[in-house]
DNA sequence: CGCGCTAGTTGATTTGCGTCAAAGCCCCTG
DNA sequence: CAGGGGCTTTGACGCAAATCAACTAGCGCG
């Protein structure tokens, strides 16, 4: 699975000025051009709504750097987060003019955009990148499911061992270490954050912060620092038998 | 809403021997006999096993009559249901080997095959193919992230009405009518069936289902046979402002 | 230094849903 | 027609998580 994580990741290609593995074009060095000349830049402040919902989208892009949110709203305030956006993920529905979700950037956040209808007359050119753009959807798809058995089944200890144990699983991938030994990482989410990832309320997820941590399975340094000395057990917790997916 | 759905059904060719969207090739006379050459039909009775999750699976295909379920298990049990798979749905993905759900008959199946190795080559000489595939699984990814709200945030009650709505209107587009007036279709699923679909426990499904009854929301003939006066009420009951997404 | 602000923790109480149990309905079959 | 088995309904009870509320930690700032 480990494996599997990073051959996923490591198909960014990090010296691609586009850095994205969806419209990395390395094997091709007529589309790097002309992608080249059609790519911006957008920046914004942590806590600034990239894209309301409903809005109408006229680019696509991809996360250079920071961290930002998708989620869905009822009238009535319930929220619910349906992804996050890393760095290389990418956001935008080729064919579509409205985004169904709001996206917040909850760090500081750069991304690399294209407008929309030049990049999909370039797709339509290129099989090769719409072809990359399948699976990565697929991918998200499994992970959406995957997330569905942790909605809709976990109870709320397993509900936020899942969610630890895929940050530090990420977080390992990216540093390229194993998940043997302790595993130290910093939470890029609040409680509230975590409380709409996991359909809780952030008093729970506190709760069960702290029993974890009264349980040996986590230890914390201050709110954010997280040490995890035995990532079966932490998996155990989480009640996966699959060793969990990426959820993007 | 109701027209969009109309239209993305719509997209199945009937009379296209493949009967699916996705591989629908009436613009394509040379790939639709190719296509022809490929495919191949199973059956399955009601209540069989199609795929088992982890197994090897070495082809794809769409379903031609019947209904079949999407689920994850936990190995203590607890299953939950990620999908449905109705007539013109597709099943299986481009480039891994494995399934990561069981996927069940609920009724007879008829399910269209298509061995994967001969498939994959077709997809990469067709882009129209690959496109048309890459829209279908980004529908499916919308729909998922939809039902991670139902999951995540929504009462009982409003995961009963959520999941009639959707049925509801899935009906009234199959049959070509709008959703004024009222609604007459029948469940295609156990209580048992919906409660794995809405992460709850199926007699909190039928408790649900009689109190939307008492209060005069749907009409109950029998077990399965729904009739729905207001569907606009039942939209209120579900909690949803947008109009909801096909959830496939 | 004290003030105020935000994020997080912890406690008391309520409640929605799960669990366990019993009984009803319907279809099938002998 | 009686008997059995699957699906469904209904009831009683318990518990996990929500809600309401108080309090603490950390941090920037006048």
């Amino acid at each position: 699975m480990l494996n599997e994580t990073m051959a996923s990741l490591s198909q960014n290609c990090s010296d691609c000025p586009i850095r994205h593995r969806a419209v990395c074009a390395r094997c091709d060095a007529d589309e790097l051009s002309r992608l080249e000349e059609m790519k911006y830049y957008r920046t914004f402040e942590a806590g600034q709504t990239v894209i309301w919902s409903g809005d109408r989208m006229d680019f696509v892009g991809s996360v250079v750097s920071g961290i930002a949110t998708l989620t869905q709203a009822m009238e009535d305030g319930r929220t619910q987060m349906v992804g996050l956006l890393l760095p290389s993920d990418f956001v935008g529905r080729p064919g579509r003019t409205g985004s169904p979700y709001n996206v917040v950037a909850t760090t500081d956040l750069i991304m690399c955009c294209f407008r929309k209808k030049p990049f999909e007359s370039m797709i339509e050119r290129t099989p090769h990148i719409a072809h990359r753009l399948l699976e990565m959807t697929l991918d998200e798809l499994d992970a959406a499911r995957e997330w569905m058995l942790v909605l809709g089944r976990k109870t709320a200890r397993e509900k936020i061992a899942s969610l630890l144990a895929i940050i530090a699983r990420r977080d390992a991938a990216l540093q390229l270490r194993g998940t043997t030994g302790p595993l130290v990482f910093d939470l890029p989410l609040t409680r509230e954050a975590m409380a709409d990832y996991l359909g809780l309320t952030l008093e729970t997820v506190s709760r069960q912060m702290s029993a974890l941590k009264r349980d040996g399975v986590i230890e914390l340094q201050g709110k954010r620092h997280v040490t995890v000395p035995d990532f079966d057990l932490l998996l155990e917790e989480a009640g996966d038998d699959s060793d969990g997916g990426l959820l993007v």
